[in-house]
DNA sequence: ACTTGATTCAAACGAACGTTTGAATTATTG
DNA sequence: CAATAATTCAAACGTTCGTTTGAATCAAGT
């Protein structure tokens, strides 16, 4: 019943995600989302009571599933070392993997939703402040503990430091992948993921060991 | 004569940078970059024509002094190396030491132009699109070249991407340095710019060197 | 001092925006 | 089938936006 009752719902979300990720935020207007998704322009005041609230709805649908598959994957690796550290490229695959194999799957977004991350930080709204905190500030917690674990000889603050830069080479490597496309003119490209992947955890990984 | 007769240009271009710096493009209205420059609001459309044209020109007044320097210092970096490959940390030094200065100095914009990097990249107004192809793909070139010749070992796409990634990892450590402040509980900050720029730079040259 | 060009100003323009409204339509339930 | 709730719809609301206008003010040159 849900999936028929709430298909305008979704036809929203869809539009939303492809046409902010496009334009942006303030740029994308309602009539246009709602033109896209073609549905009535008072349907989204109606399910989801606002714009920004539209924004939010928007954001979490994507954003709630990829944390936790991604705290999954760290958890798995854990597991499988028993009680040793966990590899840093186990690491950085559980932080990276779960957002690169959205781009192979356009049905969950695709490379749009990484381009609304990378907005997300860019773009001050001041309503999804608390959506930054959550989802980025909190859940990178986790990762800092494994990180400490499996180089106990870094101090606190530079395990922080790197696991920032870590995060930074990625998000920005996949989210705006079209500058790296012009740059090398046209020589690098964002097709084959597994790929992408492994060099984007071996340049990281060899970042976060740097013994300096 | 010059500094009086376009001291208005001046203000709003000062008041520009901190309210889209603040609030992104499209939420930064004419009315409010007006008052807080507390020139008249046609000042805005009698100096630049648009508001468009305001955003390139505010823009393009830190771009260009700020690639000149990087250019300036990697050319040094060679002259010193006579005819050896520069190191590869001398030439993310000329890369990133420019921006990182612009933070010392708030009259050249502070962070605020770091923010607006950040917000070119991933806001795609199509009016920036051609300033994103100037001021970041074809400037890339010249360091890429540079990094070439210090990384023969690795492939052209190889280079373009480690590039990217280190490019990536600085303008987000730099621009979204919020995020960093808030998963350390405020341990990490952007005070010491001088010990900042030697952390991003051994992150990075150890991805750069990775041999794998 | 008078003229000419550059700049500032208050006021208004039409367009586009997010949101609201109330009736029409559809779906669900007793 | 009737009644009740949920959803869709066209239309309009008030606001804010970027831009334009034409007169007022200022600066400079002869």
């Amino acid at each position: 019943m849900a999936e028929r009752l709430h298909a305008t719902k979704v036809a929203i979300l869809n539009a939303t995600e492809r046409l902010v990720a496009a334009h942006g935020f303030e740029a994308t207007s309602l009539r246009a989302i709602t033109a896209a998704a073609k549905v009535n322009l008072a349907a989204v005041n109606y399910h989801f009571a606002t714009k920004d609230a539209l924004i939010v709805a928007m954001l979490t649908r994507r954003m709630k599933p990829l944390n936790e598959a991604r705290l999954a994957l760290l958890d798995q690796f854990e597991t499988d070392a028993r009680d040793e550290p966990v590899a840093v490229e186990r690491i950085l695959e559980a932080l990276f993997r779960p957002m690169v194999e959205l781009i192979t799957q356009p049905s969950k977004g695709g490379r749009n939703f990484l381009r609304l991350l990378a907005l997300c930080l860019a773009e001050p709204g001041a309503y999804l402040k608390p959506l930054v905190q959550k989802e980025f500030a909190e859940k990178t917690r986790r990762f800092h503990r494994a990180l400490r674990r499996s180089l106990p000889q870094l101090s606190d603050v530079e395990t922080h430091w790197r696991l920032h830069l870590a995060s930074g080479a990625f998000l920005h490597a996949v989210a705006h992948a079209q500058v790296l496309e012009l740059s090398s003119a046209g020589r690098c490209r964002l097709t084959n993921c597994e790929a992408v992947l492994e060099r984007i955890i071996n340049f990281c990984a060899a970042g976060l060991r740097s013994p300096a």
